[in-house]
DNA sequence: GTCTATACAGTGATAGAC
DNA sequence: GTCTATCACTGTATAGAC
């Protein structure tokens, strides 16, 4: 049906709007202009806005989960998958400048329902996760390195470009990103 | 003047707002209360919410300033000023798991007038310059480094712990902040 | 599944008295 | 410098028809 995936384009608009202006300021008034639908048809679909934030999360975690996916699939070098998983961070900013979504929901955390927070949460880790088996895969390759060290090398880099996202927004600098993006593939080796 | 630093007052609660929820779910309602004046005294003092936000910016700008002007002017090591540079973030999770003011407004940039978006932008620059003369400082000792990398490291490092404070609240982790200041000291040497 | 109409709390902001 | 009273507007949400 092309109309009654009404649903998915409310959740288009609603993500986008977050991504650029955060939650508060995510509003059923510029979705309705937006996909062209009254404010009850998306009380219909998500019938209040924490459901609807937290169907963005939600949707927004299993669609980045099959992308962490795809690059640990490729049989890529460490190196390679690090690559692409920061070009994740620079596609978003190049559409945009788009904050990642949970980054955003992150700073809007005071606001958010137990199931959304509980989403973001998990969204963290699973980073932490995909680069901590990214760096052993690597580590393995020349010396052991105790654990501890690749979860707070993982949280370094995740916390890096989450960082370099809001500071590319908020110095204007789209090449922020770059430089950051290639510094963290030197912390690899 | 006690009754007439109402103006600080304000300011206070404006930023503790924002840097607990962001600005779009600052209001003048909540200030009010918080402060014990009626809303019409918080226009008195400052007349839009425009106004307010860019007072609050701009006075975030100068404390911190004077904050990195006392930590470089302490005959301390680089290593030392590093660390004494993270504990500021530490700070402001630590007390009530505050976001860095700038780094909810780059979060916001899209709802900001020209003249805060223009304070951000300084604060992103204030901290760069800091890190590549911190940077410096230390390579002096040892080898030489190209201006661009050093600038690069200095993008990595502040937005690491920008990163790491945002990636705090979302993973409700408070630990993340420690752990990524410690690795960032591996950085430098 | 979508609409019109509407309820009602909260928003930033202003007028004018003290 | 602070107040009471009030403004126009926008926010989320609901009722009920089609």
């Amino acid at each position: 049906m092309r109309t009654s995936d009404s649903a998915t384009r409310i959740l288009d608009s609603a993500q986008r709007l977050i991504q650029q202006r955060g939650v508060k300021a995510m509003s059923y008034a510029d979705i309705s202009t937006e996909v062209g639908v009254g404010k009850p048809t998306i009380h219909h679909h998500y019938a209040t806005k924490a459901n609807l934030v937290e169907a963005v999360a939600e949707r927004y975690f299993k669609v980045y989960e099959q992308a962490l996916g795809q690059i640990e699939a490729s049989s890529d070098s460490p190196e390679e998958q690090l690559r692409a998983y920061a070009r994740l961070f620079q596609n978003s900013y190049a559409d945009d400048q788009n904050m990642c979504l949970c980054g955003m929901l992150a700073a809007d955390i005071a606001l958010l329902s137990e199931q959304a927070a509980d989403t973001v949460a998990r969204f963290s880790e699973l980073n932490v996760d995909f680069l901590s088996r990214l760096i052993s895969r690597h580590r393995d390759q020349s010396k052991a390195t105790e654990p501890s060290h690749i979860e707070a090398l993982a949280s370094l880099i995740f916390s890096s470009l989450e960082g370099a996202l809001l500071m590319a927004r908020g110095s204007r600098d789209p090449q922020v990103l770059d430089r950051v993006s290639e510094n963290i593939l030197r912390l690899l080796g």
